[in-house]
This record gives structure tokens, C-alpha cells and sequence, in this order.
DNA sequence: TTACATCCTCTAGCTACTGTAGGTTCAAGC
DNA sequence: GCTTGAACCTACAGTAGCTAGAGGATGTAA
């Protein structure tokens, strides 16, 4: 039986954070001691190892509820965790590209300070000359 | 004189968004109308694309508002813009190498589903399997 | 004058946590 | 059995950067 700090050391996890997905219902609740602390057990090591992973692989709560719930039901069809995962895979790629161009700028800007007062600072200037921007008005995500 | 409608359509902004960047103190407060309606002038429109241009870069707000103070000061050192499109550029590059390093991992994952069901579905198994993880324990950046 | 798009303020909500206050429980050592 | 101190508990507030909605006022063109 895990304590919740025990667990979250495992998973690498704030425990605050594993009573906030418990909270959101991504976690069940577990049992608790007489004087109710929380004491985990392997079912619920392995959930929230899956959980960590899903998200440090850029998946969304709301996916991995879903994923979740596909690995729940064993005889539903992969094709649902499939697109899930073509979906984040889209995602990552549209970031790759949005981001490598941000590079670009951002190179360009720094390698051009010349070192002097900010009223010739190239940095400056780059950003409040929006003709050479990649795009017009789009959203980075974060 | 611009309407926010206006100002918000010339630098694809919502309008709400600019009312919020007033309140943060990183819009200056605008003349009013009679009946108390904003309307902006040429420095607003372009201190609002100075921001917008710097969000699509990827700056926080805390940075533009560096920024914003040292286009402000022209007398200033350009080394300070610098120093933060450095960082900036910095943040770039490390998020690049994260989301490259999980792009690997979800073609990966979805080369491998074979179309059955999800007990052998291998989305779900490299979910559950940290043991070819990137790194433990990590965040990424959104 | 009337219609209606646009504006106003205020409040609440979003994601995914993180932090704090004030109090309780557990386990180890004596 | 008692004390100590780390770890636990709940509840609430705060973070970034917006976004949405309610309910009402204003501006402008026909």
C-alpha cells in the first residue's frame, strides 16, 4: 500500500496534483486509512503511469479520459485510439513547423543586434515590422 | 479614430482580447466617445501589433511588457531586448527538440496499430510501457 | 425614427495545474 | 506510552492568456 507522496515520487507527480485528477475524476478514489489518508495500490500506480506518460507526450486530459476508457473496454475497436493518437501526432507536427519558423525569426533578430541604444535594436524593430511575418494572425500554441 | 471592432480586424485580435490588455496595463486606456465607446488612434494600432507580433512569437506577456518599456526608452541599452529574445530563442529550441522527440514516438505508436482491438492495440500498450521514455519524469511545454 | 450591428461592464469559465493556510495523522525513536 | 516531525488532510485562491455570456447602451444608415 502507497502513500500518495510514495505514489507521486514513482510517477513523478506533485501529490497535489494526483488529488486534482482524482477531483476531475481521472483517478478513482481510493481507499483511505482510519484516519483518512489515502493509500494507493498497483491498480492505481500503473493508471497514473499511463496518465503521465499520455500527457508528457502532449495528449490533452480530455484524450487521455478517452484512452483510458478505450483501455477499459478491451473489446472495443483500436481504430478509436488510433485516430486519438493520429490527431496528436497532426498536432505535434503543425507545432514542429509553426516553431522551427519561429527559429528562423527569432535567430535573425538576435544575430542582428548590433549592441548599441534600443532605438537601433533590430530586436525591436523586427517586431514591430510585421511584413516579413510567416503568417497573418495565427495562434502559436503556446 | 478607430472602433475596438476596427482595431481588433486590422490586427487580428478579439475584442475582448484588447479590453483584456488594457486592464493588464499593457494597452494604454483610449480616448472615449460621448457615450463612453473606446477609440484608438494610430500609436494604439501599432503598440497592439507590436504585441500581437511578439505573441505569435511566442512571448509572454511579461516579456512584451519589457520589450514595450524599452521601445519606450530609445536611450536604453539594446542589450536587455537582446538578452530577452535570447531566452526566447532559448525556450524555442528546447521545445523543438521535445516535440521532435515526441513526434518519433507517436509515429511510432501509430505505425504499429494493426486495426484489431484495443486489448492489443500497441497506442495503448506504449501508453502503459514507460521503458523506451524519452526522459523520466519531465514536462513539456503545452 | 427605427432597426440592428456594435459597443459597454461585469462575471464566470477554460486548461492543467500549483500554492497556501490551518489543522490532523502516522511512524519512528526514546 | 509519549513526543516529534514529516507527511497527510480539506478548502480555497491564484497562475497565463484569454474567451464567452448576460443584459443593457450607443452609433449609424436607411
Amino acid at each position: 500500500m502507497l502513500t500518495i507522496g510514495t505514489l507521486a515520487k514513482k510517477t513523478g507527480t506533485k501529490v497535489q496534483t494526483i488529488r486534482y485528477y482524482e477531483q476531475i475524476g481521472l483517478m478513482p478514489e481510493p481507499g483511505r486509512t482510519e484516519g483518512g489518508q489515502r493509500r494507493y495500490g498497483d491498480a492505481e500506480l500503473d493508471r497514473l503511469s499511463f496518465v503521465r506518460h499520455a500527457r508528457q507526450l502532449g495528449f490533452s486530459l480530455d484524450a487521455i479520459r478517452e484512452l483510458l476508457d478505450l483501455s477499459d473496454h478491451p473489446g472495443k475497436s483500436c481504430a478509436e485510439a488510433d485516430a486519438i493518437a493520429r490527431r496528436q501526432l497532426k498536432q505535434v507536427e503543425q507545432r514542429l513547423a509553426r516553431l522551427e519558423a519561429l527559429r528562423t525569426e527569432l535567430k535573425r533578430m538576435v544575430h542582428e543586434c548590433s549592441g548599441g541604444q534600443t532605438s537601433d535594436c533590430r530586436v525591436l524593430e523586427v517586431l514591430r515590422d510585421h511584413s516579413e511575418c510567416l503568417t497573418d494572425h495565427e495562434e502559436i500554441g503556446a
